[in-house]
DNA sequence: AGCGGCAATGTAAGCGCTTACATGATATCT
DNA sequence: AGATATCATGTAAGCGCTTACATTGCCGCT
């Protein structure tokens, strides 16, 4: 049964206020040290001290020193201070989406952590193109980032040439490959998609299909798929006979792409997901097509975001650390940033959640 | 029934590469704009030009400099730049969590179109915590910000100040309210929860219940509950009388909040949640109790995000134009930012989903 | 031939900070 | 008391850019 939806439009208000430009105070004075020394009567150097190193400032002149900057709403001017000390204390970050749950949640952890260590973030989105990320970096780097967390290892040689000439302590994340490369903290996607395929295998199912995330430039979604492939060679399938269908990252194109897996002779017993909202995509078009889940095909995810835990039935998919990962890629790389030699590649675990969504065929 | 989950730890690997410091590549020479003329044979000034302005340059330097840059990898500096030139085509936006789809929508078009105009977006979360909102505000202005995007209008009348002294163009958004203060794009939370609850109640429901979510300093959650008792009041219920219940931004407190409601008595008809993520916790919850949905209780939400059709039923809810919003938000912003004055507050409509799980009595 | 005008380029003065070094005032030691 | 160490502070040199202004060479004009 296909549920109806009513759209209800119930107001289209327009409210205009122009800015009255004309009607703004007087010019701006930004302060700046100078303006602040000169108020509280001291020298530029001892107020920069006092802001910096402030043990290093007798009471008097520091009581002066703050109540000028509190009367005057003096902020110091980054730019100039990251210039004049050659710090920034700054880690950039680019993801390749913030309209997704699992970065989202990563980073806003390794935020936290960061700011721990007295250190800001910078975030930006690449919107999954490869040349925007290129831009992202450099603007990042620019702008004085002293490390760089990326999403995956697949870019660009030149990128990572230009990093290490530039310096730039990097660390790759959402990803762990064992070949050589930068130091990642993540999981192997391929390791975890195998031990799920397998463990779907091991349950009778012979007839998969899989509906994979966009693979090109995304090293992520195309080690999950070679997962899979691993494991179906392991048990006697012909891998090149997986019926494999690649969709965007949303709720509609992967139920879209259940559909046309749905209509393939043999049907598949099981259609394993490269993430969560593909699953879910398709867990929905089962129930628009009448087709029930597990009883007439069990579907898997991956990521296990919330909403495997929301649909009917509860989604079967892989457990990833998302805020762990986010923590401790946040202290590698302020280690790496500060030279301290001791941040290492770290490989984290996955698990599988079994529930309602996968069953024996 | 409540389903199970079965955990299962499939590895538990470490693998540790240490980076070997000694045998890293002699001292980074960083390129400055001066090298970068040296190597061309030109002046600083003339490499200024080419990068900034380059129809003032003669095609034989624009060349030679060019391939300079190109050999040294050169990234002009952008504090130096900030501080020379008095620009830093940077605008800065702080939402309280990234950790939420709702926001990340908006921000993300944001970002795009910002980018149309040549800005660059520097994003940072509060963690729903005003004094580290506060510390981000003028982190974000000591970065050369020169427009600022704030979500909802409650916050310390001293950031204000601080804001209009310093002369940063603000701009509000996920909310609009009608009194006097920045221009906001957004809507009209308390009137689009109004319209809800006046279809809800039009449909001859009389025990309502509220899960909200935290009010305290967020003004979009106390607008839309006091929205509900405009529309209790009009139909001549007692507002007082009203449940309400706040939780969490989490499924599980959603869950526990309607637990609890479903205990009272007289037993609300329907429960109306205060965004879609609480109301996905309480369908969830109803059916941990064997409650059923719409049949025993409706159940609304707010927001519209992607839960709201991946739930069973389907959720009632108030679908946000979260891009437009966004899109608008920049436009307005460049505006603002550039003097061109024409920017004005705006309240976008919201319109009112009908989906299962809503139900007359 | 002489001159104005223009285009391309160079010169150098900051932008707002940090910090090495110099200075002066106290406290400590012989 | 005089020498020396210690501490708080001031002075001033950049950090890497942009840009107002000065300079240069070339063109076409009278």
């Amino acid at each position: 049964m296909q549920a109806l939806t009513f759209w209800v439009r119930m107001e289209w208000t327009f409210h205009a206020s122009y800015l009255l430009l004309s009607s703004m105070p007087p010019p701006a004075p930004i302060p700046t040290l100078e303006d602040v020394a000169r108020a509280a009567g001291v020298s530029t150097a001892t107020v920069s001290r006092c802001l910096n190193t402030s043990e290093k400032v007798s009471e008097t002149s520091r009581s002066k020193v703050m109540k000028a900057v509190e009367q005057l709403g003096y902020t110091p001017n980054f730019g100039a201070r990251a210039m004049a000390s050659k710090r920034t204390k700054t880690i950039g970050a680019i993801i390749p989406t913030m309209d997704n749950a699992i970065f989202a949640r990563g980073l806003e952890a390794f935020q936290l952590k960061l700011r721990v260590f007295g250190y800001n973030l910078l975030v930006s989105s690449s919107a999954y193109q490869p040349d925007i990320e290129a831009e992202q970096i450099k603007a990042m780097v620019a702008r004085g980032a002293e490390g760089l967390l990326l999403i995956g290892h697949e870019r660009d040689q030149a990128i990572y040439d230009y990093l290490s000439k530039r310096r730039i302590p990097t660390l790759i994340s959402w990803a762990h490959q064992s070949r050589q490369g930068p130091i990642a903290i993540g999981f192997d996607n391929r390791a975890a998609m195998r031990d799920l395929a397998l463990t779907v295998l091991s349950m009778g199912h012979r007839n998969l299909a899989v509906i994979s995330g966009v693979t090109q430039g995304n090293d992520r979604a195309s080690e999950r798929v070679q997962g899979i492939l691993d494991a179906a060679k392991h048990h006697g399938l012909d891998a090149d006979a997986l019926p494999i269908i690649e969709a965007t990252y949303t709720l509609e194109s992967g139920g879209d792409a259940f559909e046309k897996l749905m209509h393939q002779t043999p049907r598949p017993t099981v259609v394993m997901c490269g993430n969560d909202v593909l699953a879910a995509g398709a867990i929905d078009r089962a129930r628009d097509m009448n087709i029930s889940v597990p009883d007439d095909v069990s579907i898997t995810g991956f990521d296990d975001i919330e909403l495997a835990h929301i649909v009917t039935p509860k989604l079967t998919t892989v457990r990833v650390p998302h805020q762990i990962m986010g923590e401790k890629a946040a202290v590698a790389l302020v280690d790496l940033v500060e030279g301290k030699g001791t941040a290492f590649a770290e490989r984290l675990i996955t698990e599988i959640c079994l529930r309602d969504s996968l069953r024996a065929p």
